[in-house]
RNA sequence: GUGAUUGUAGCUCAGUUGGUUAGAGCGCCUGGUUGUGGUCCAGGAGGCCGCGGGUUCAAAUCCCGUCUUUCACCCCA
């Protein structure tokens, strides 16, 4: 491990046994809950132009700015590696034409941020996320809500917390920008550096600042949704209202913000206590993404499974659990049994049956320890005798007993 | 990008103010009489002490650089 010749690239991990299994159960309950609210899994290359994440996500954001792996190629065209997986999801449904604004689709894939690593943070790392194309509709925005309550109970996930709030349209945006840039100007030299900085790239961020000054002076402002439309605040009521009908807990907070530029109206998070600073294991909203002429308009969440397992492993839920065990061990001794034990292999994994067996001449004392490891149930015992007879030794592990049985009763 | 932090056997870690052949536990392998695991006992294998420079008679130990780990800021999943 020492040896950096071995070792993946900064922020990256290989994902081997046993943790696997806990991806694997992640991964296969997700796709069984995205098939019953009827959406269709989408695989998007993990290279795409440059552009389609600018325009997107937004050129001014840090995600684009500072933390995309972009490059050009050898033809000298200008590409990323996903930074995130909505852009190119609604690259590709809105390439789809009428049908592309009115889809389902979800994702469980890499994404690649050049990131310094921390807790919760690699620099290659997995979301699973769903996006919903279509007019806006508050339903749409709750339902998706719902279905990542159902997505962190199918996980057995407990003690997450889903924060919501709007951001309210464009148009809203713009004036919340203003009003908020003129009560700020005032105590400007009271902000944190950030804050001054965040004043002039993206005020809305000085909201949700940790800073405890900042947040004092966060707290005296009005909510954001006082500057908003009727109409908008309206919407975010009535989201608030379908998930209370439909008994999922929101927690409304005025000081949720969420950085990417394409978020309208709106926005969500859910945290969770075991994460440390990254403390949010997913984040969502509704967006509007302008590709080509035409606006997309959408709602979608992000989970990264990294820190799903985070705080699965908080609730006491390890990968162990999802191991696969059982099955048999064969034993052989002696060269013939070796070969009438592939052969008696072959025949019990086509039942389906877990089945290993050493395949070099072991003591019989190695292939019996090597069994134990295995946490198989039951070891078949095979030598020249037996084959002679016909015959194998079927041992059970757990109650160290053992006897006598025709070949031909092993095999079902 | 900024500021800390880590790096010694497969794993978790010891290694005293620089001083002989670098240790432990767990794991692994082989045995404890003919073909029987999990317990016990005995033995064994396995280390460019992250990498590269430097200081010194002498470096795992001190200095510099580099890569990596972990954590925080920034930002986000």
């Amino acid at each position: 491990m020492a040896s950096h010749e071995f070792q993946p690239l900064q922020g990256m991990s290989d994902i081997h046994a046993p943790e696997i299994y806990l991806w694997r159960m992640i991964e296969e309950r997700a796709r069984t809950l995205f098939n019953s609210y009827g959406y269709e899994e989408l695989r998007t290359p993990s290279l795409e132009k440059l552009s389609v994440f600018k325009r997107s996500i937004g050129d001014a954001t840090d995600v684009v700015q500072k933390e995309m792996y972009a490059f050009k190629d050898r033809g000298d065209r200008e590409l990323a590696l996903r930074p995130e997986g909505t852009a190119g999801t609604i690259r590709h449904l809105a390439g789809l034409g009428e049908e592309g604004l009115n889809s389902r689709v979800f994702y469980i894939a890499p994404m690649f941020r050049c990131e310094r690593p921390q807790a919760g943070r690699k620099r290659q790392f997995h979301p699973v996320g769903v996006e919903a194309t279509g007019v806006p509709n508050p339903l749409a925005d709750a339902e998706c809500i719902a279905l990542q309550q159902n997505l962190l109970e199918a996980w057995g996930l407990t003690g997450s917390t889903i924060k919501i709030n709007s951001r309210g349209t464009k148009e809203d945006q713009k004036l919340i920008a203003e009003n908020l840039r003129e009560l700020l100007e005032p105590v400007r030299s009271d902000l944190c550096e950030d804050c001054q900085r965040r004043m002039d790239e993206n005020v809305l961020r000085v909201i949700d600042c940790k800073n405890p000054t900042c947040k004092e002076i966060a707290a005296t402002l009005p909510e954001m949704r006082s500057f908003m439309t009727q109409e908008s605040q309206d919407y975010l009521n009535t989201v608030i209202e379908t998930l209370s009908e439909m008994g999922v807990a929101v927690e409304y907070d005025r000081s949720l913000v969420r950085g990417l530029d394409y978020y309208v109206n709106t926005v969500w998070e859910i945290t969770h206590g075991a994460l440390g600073s990254q403390n949010s294991i997913a984040g969502g909203g509704r967006y509007e993404i302008a590709l080509g002429k035409k606006g997309v308009p959408g709602v979608g969440f992000a989970m990264g499974i990294e820190r799903v397992i985070t705080s699965l492993e908080a609730c006491g839920i390890t990968a162990e659990q999802f191991a696969p065990k059982g099955g048999t061990w064969l034993v052989s001794l002696g060269a013939d049994a070796l070969i009438e034990n592939m052969k008696l292999a072959r025949e019990l994994r086509n039942q389906g049956v877990r089945c290993g067996m050493e395949l070099a001449a072991k003591s019989m004392k190695a292939q019996m320890r090597k069994a134990n490891r295995e946490g198989v149930e039951r070891v078949i015992i095979r030598g020249d005798e037996e084959i002679a007879k016909g015959t194998v030794i079927v041992k059970d592990m757990a109650e160290g007993s053992q006897e006598e049985i025709n070949l031909r009763d092993v095999i079902v």
